[in-house]
DNA sequence: GCCAACGTTGGC
DNA sequence: GCCAACGTTGGC
Protein backbone atom coordinates (compact mmCIF):
# COMPACT_ATOMS: atom_id res chain seq x y z
CA UNK A 1 0.00 0.00 0.00
CA UNK A 2 1.73 3.14 -1.23
CA UNK A 3 0.18 6.73 -1.16
CA UNK A 4 0.26 9.00 -4.27
CA UNK A 5 0.10 12.82 -5.06
CA UNK A 6 -2.35 13.28 -8.88
CA UNK A 7 -2.00 16.87 -9.92
CA UNK A 8 -4.77 18.10 -12.14
CA UNK A 9 -5.57 21.59 -13.36
CA UNK A 10 -9.42 22.69 -12.23
CA UNK A 11 -9.62 24.23 -15.35
CA UNK A 12 -9.19 21.35 -17.10
CA UNK A 13 -10.45 18.58 -14.91
CA UNK A 14 -11.29 19.31 -11.20
CA UNK A 15 -12.51 16.78 -8.19
CA UNK A 16 -16.33 18.27 -8.66
CA UNK A 17 -15.51 17.10 -12.62
CA UNK A 18 -14.69 13.72 -10.55
CA UNK A 19 -17.48 13.42 -8.36
CA UNK A 20 -20.08 13.95 -11.18
CA UNK A 21 -18.87 10.72 -12.76
CA UNK A 22 -20.90 7.79 -12.27
CA UNK A 23 -20.03 5.88 -8.85
CA UNK A 24 -17.48 9.01 -8.87
CA UNK A 25 -15.31 7.28 -10.69
CA UNK A 26 -12.76 7.85 -14.45
CA UNK A 27 -9.89 7.27 -15.90
CA UNK A 28 -6.61 9.48 -15.37
CA UNK A 29 -5.09 10.17 -19.12
CA UNK A 30 -2.73 12.58 -20.71
CA UNK A 31 0.32 11.92 -18.43
CA UNK A 32 2.92 12.42 -20.92
CA UNK A 33 6.26 12.28 -18.83
CA UNK A 34 8.40 9.28 -18.16
CA UNK A 35 8.87 9.63 -14.72
CA UNK A 36 5.12 9.73 -13.83
CA UNK A 37 4.75 6.48 -16.41
CA UNK A 38 6.60 4.82 -14.91
CA UNK A 39 4.97 5.82 -11.48
CA UNK A 40 1.64 4.54 -12.16
CA UNK A 41 2.44 1.77 -14.59
CA UNK A 42 4.95 0.02 -12.46
CA UNK A 43 3.97 0.83 -8.75
CA UNK A 44 0.51 1.85 -8.68
CA UNK A 45 -1.33 -0.43 -6.99
CA UNK A 46 -5.25 -1.31 -6.57
CA UNK A 47 -6.33 0.27 -3.40
CA UNK A 48 -4.02 2.47 -3.15
CA UNK A 49 -4.56 6.71 -2.24
CA UNK A 50 -3.87 9.12 -3.29
CA UNK A 51 -4.26 13.54 -2.68
CA UNK A 52 -5.97 14.94 -5.52
CA UNK A 53 -3.94 18.10 -6.34
CA UNK A 54 -5.69 21.41 -7.78
CA UNK A 55 -2.35 22.86 -9.98
CA UNK A 56 -2.00 26.20 -11.94
CA UNK A 57 -5.62 27.98 -10.24
CA UNK A 58 -5.54 30.85 -7.77
CA UNK A 59 -5.16 28.81 -4.86
CA UNK A 60 -2.95 25.40 -5.65
CA UNK A 61 -3.59 22.39 -2.91
CA UNK A 62 -4.85 19.71 -1.37
CA UNK A 63 -8.28 18.88 -2.52
CA UNK A 64 -9.56 15.73 -1.85
CA UNK A 65 -8.85 11.66 -1.40
CA UNK A 66 -9.12 9.23 -4.29
CA UNK A 67 -8.15 5.57 -4.59
CA UNK A 68 -6.90 3.08 -7.26
CA UNK A 69 -9.31 1.39 -8.81
CA UNK A 70 -7.68 -0.13 -11.63
CA UNK A 71 -4.05 -0.43 -12.65
CA UNK A 72 -2.46 0.48 -15.35
CA UNK A 73 -3.78 0.25 -18.90
CA UNK A 74 -2.67 1.74 -22.19
CA UNK A 75 -3.88 5.46 -22.43
CA UNK A 76 -6.30 5.25 -25.39
CA UNK A 77 -6.53 9.25 -25.74
CA UNK A 78 -2.84 8.76 -27.25
CA UNK A 79 -4.30 6.68 -29.70
CA UNK A 80 -6.90 9.27 -31.12
CA UNK A 81 -5.45 12.18 -34.00
CA UNK A 82 -8.36 14.22 -33.01
CA UNK A 83 -7.49 14.01 -28.49
CA UNK A 84 -5.31 16.74 -27.61
CA UNK A 85 -3.67 13.87 -26.11
CA UNK A 86 -2.54 12.08 -29.17
CA UNK A 87 0.48 10.89 -29.63
CA UNK A 88 1.59 8.91 -32.85
CA UNK A 89 4.69 7.72 -31.38
CA UNK A 90 2.33 5.76 -29.20
CA UNK A 91 1.52 2.68 -30.82
CA UNK A 92 -1.85 0.19 -29.51
CA UNK A 93 0.49 -2.88 -29.78
CA UNK A 94 3.42 -1.37 -28.09
CA UNK A 95 1.90 1.63 -25.74
CA UNK A 96 4.07 4.19 -24.74
CA UNK A 97 1.54 5.72 -22.54
CA UNK A 98 -0.85 4.63 -19.59
CA UNK A 99 -3.62 6.12 -17.38
CA UNK A 100 -5.34 4.24 -13.46
CA UNK A 101 -9.19 4.66 -12.82
CA UNK A 102 -9.19 6.60 -10.00
CA UNK A 103 -12.49 6.46 -7.17
CA UNK A 104 -13.39 9.89 -5.47
CA UNK A 105 -13.05 8.82 -1.89
CA UNK A 106 -13.83 11.99 -0.34
CA UNK A 107 -13.31 15.23 -0.87
CA UNK A 108 -11.47 17.68 1.96
CA UNK A 109 -13.22 19.61 4.48
CA UNK A 110 -11.15 22.48 2.95
CA UNK A 111 -8.13 23.13 0.17
CA UNK A 112 -5.00 22.46 2.19
CA UNK A 113 -3.02 25.47 0.04
CA UNK A 114 0.45 24.90 -1.57
CA UNK A 115 1.66 27.92 0.53
CA UNK A 116 0.42 26.03 4.63
CA UNK A 117 2.34 22.81 3.17
CA UNK A 118 5.53 24.73 2.68
CA UNK A 119 5.02 26.05 6.09
CA UNK A 120 5.33 23.06 7.63
CA UNK A 121 9.02 21.55 8.44
CA UNK A 122 7.60 17.94 9.01
CA UNK A 123 6.90 18.19 5.05
CA UNK A 124 9.77 19.99 3.83
CA UNK A 125 10.76 17.03 2.10
CA UNK A 126 8.09 15.96 0.42
CA UNK A 127 8.81 15.86 -3.34
CA UNK A 128 5.72 18.15 -4.11
CA UNK A 129 7.83 20.82 -2.15
CA UNK A 130 11.27 20.08 -4.26
CA UNK A 131 12.60 22.90 -6.36
CA UNK A 132 11.50 22.71 -9.65
CA UNK A 133 9.18 19.84 -8.76
CA UNK A 134 6.87 19.49 -12.30
CA UNK A 135 6.13 15.85 -11.99
CA UNK A 136 2.30 15.18 -11.87
CA UNK A 137 2.58 11.50 -10.12
CA UNK A 138 4.16 12.24 -7.11
CA UNK A 139 4.64 9.54 -4.30
CA UNK A 140 3.83 10.55 -0.94
CA UNK A 141 4.97 8.97 2.64
CA UNK A 142 2.64 7.56 4.87
CA UNK A 143 3.81 10.02 8.10
CA UNK A 144 3.26 12.91 5.02
CA UNK A 145 -0.10 11.77 4.44
CA UNK A 146 -0.69 11.49 8.56
CA UNK A 147 0.37 14.70 8.87
CA UNK A 148 -1.36 16.62 5.95
CA UNK A 149 -5.02 15.12 7.12
CA UNK A 150 -4.29 16.43 10.27
CA UNK A 151 -3.95 19.51 9.15
CA UNK A 152 -7.32 19.37 7.16
CA UNK A 153 -9.79 19.92 10.82
CA UNK A 154 -7.15 22.43 11.93
C1' DG B 1 1.66 37.19 -18.51
C1' DC B 2 6.29 36.26 -16.74
C1' DC B 3 9.81 33.21 -16.18
C1' DA B 4 12.60 29.55 -13.76
C1' DA B 5 13.22 24.92 -13.96
C1' DC B 6 12.68 20.98 -16.23
C1' DG B 7 12.08 17.45 -20.15
C1' DT B 8 12.46 16.35 -25.05
C1' DT B 9 14.16 16.64 -29.68
C1' DG B 10 17.33 16.36 -33.21
C1' DG B 11 21.60 17.87 -35.65
C1' DC B 12 26.18 16.81 -35.52
C1' DG C 1 26.58 10.97 -26.76
C1' DC C 2 26.67 16.05 -26.47
C1' DC C 3 24.13 20.04 -26.15
C1' DA C 4 21.46 24.00 -28.09
C1' DA C 5 16.94 24.99 -29.08
C1' DC C 6 12.53 24.41 -28.08
C1' DG C 7 8.27 23.13 -25.45
C1' DT C 8 5.93 22.56 -21.00
C1' DT C 9 4.81 23.11 -16.17
C1' DG C 10 3.13 25.72 -12.67
C1' DG C 11 3.84 29.23 -9.00
C1' DC C 12 3.48 33.89 -8.65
Amino acid sequence: MQYWLMKSEPNVYSIDDLAQQNSKTDHWDGIRNYQARNFIRDEMRKGDLAFFYHSNCPQPGITGIVKIVREAYPDFTAFDAKHKYYDPKSDPQQPRWFMVDVKLVRKLKRTIPLLELKEHKKLQDMRLLQRGSRLSILPVTTQQWDYILKLETK
